[in-house]
DNA sequence: ATCTATTGCTTGCAATATCAAGCAAAGCTA
DNA sequence: TAGCTTTGCTTGATATTGCAAGCAATAGAT
């Protein structure tokens, strides 16, 4: 049952660091870590992966995917695309207030021909 | 109090989804939903957050970003990003019609606060 | 040999994610 | 009016994250 255990005590001994210097460095419980390296974790949080990675100098992302969490292949990205590469010029960035009215409206508007 | 709650409504009703079509489309139940969109969940998963990114039709990273994950550096947008890509990303397939209508509503919210 | 730190580990606990089941209100349909 | 269906929501239960506290073994120091 054990995943990326074995791969997470690799990388602590690779850098000759205890659980306790870890945790001081990081402020991940070793308890945690311990329970960490023999598997009995399931899915560390991102918050917690992304310490991690900082501390062990490898890639949050390799991290995230490792555990098992989805990551965006994506990257494909759409075509640029309509009319307002010109509006953008004029209104700016859309904060998340402005953005929930704007879904708010959308939805107004594709009802209003019912 | 609530944060992100409004934001995961607002894409559902510019859907016109309820939720029971969101938890017969994405496994997510909708007493999680329910949940979910009146700010009682403080983070959820990666991969619940996966499965209504792909049913939302927007972009998985902005979902983690918007609940408080940290995200993979060095992804600052590279200014091409323009409002009409970024809306896009949020708010699903929008007609130019209806962009149009986003961006003068949008204009309208912005001349409001006196 | 005794004391003290250090190390890895276990255990009990609080917080949280997530769901199954159920409930009340509202909408349809007969 | 009465009966079915849908919808959003609450609640009780289970699983998991993550930690504080502690324990046994080891290593040094005196």
């Amino acid at each position: 049952m054990d995943g990326y255990g074995q791969y997470f005590k690799a990388l602590r001994e690779s850098k000759g660091a205890t659980l306790r210097e870890v945790e001081r460095q990081t402020d991940v419980s070793n308890a945690y870590l311990s329970q960490l390296e023999s598997g009995k974790v399931k899915q560390p949080s991102p918050n917690t992966l992304y310490k991690l990675a900082k501390f062990y100098q490898v890639s949050y992302e390799m991290l995230m995917e490792k555990v098992g969490y989805p990551v965006s292949k994506s990257n494909t990205l759409p075509k640029d695309q309509s009319i307002s590469s010109a509006a953008k010029n004029k209104l700016g960035e859309i904060s998340n207030e402005e953005e929930v009215e704007l879904l708010q409206y959308l939805k107004f508007i594709r009802n209003r021909k019912s």
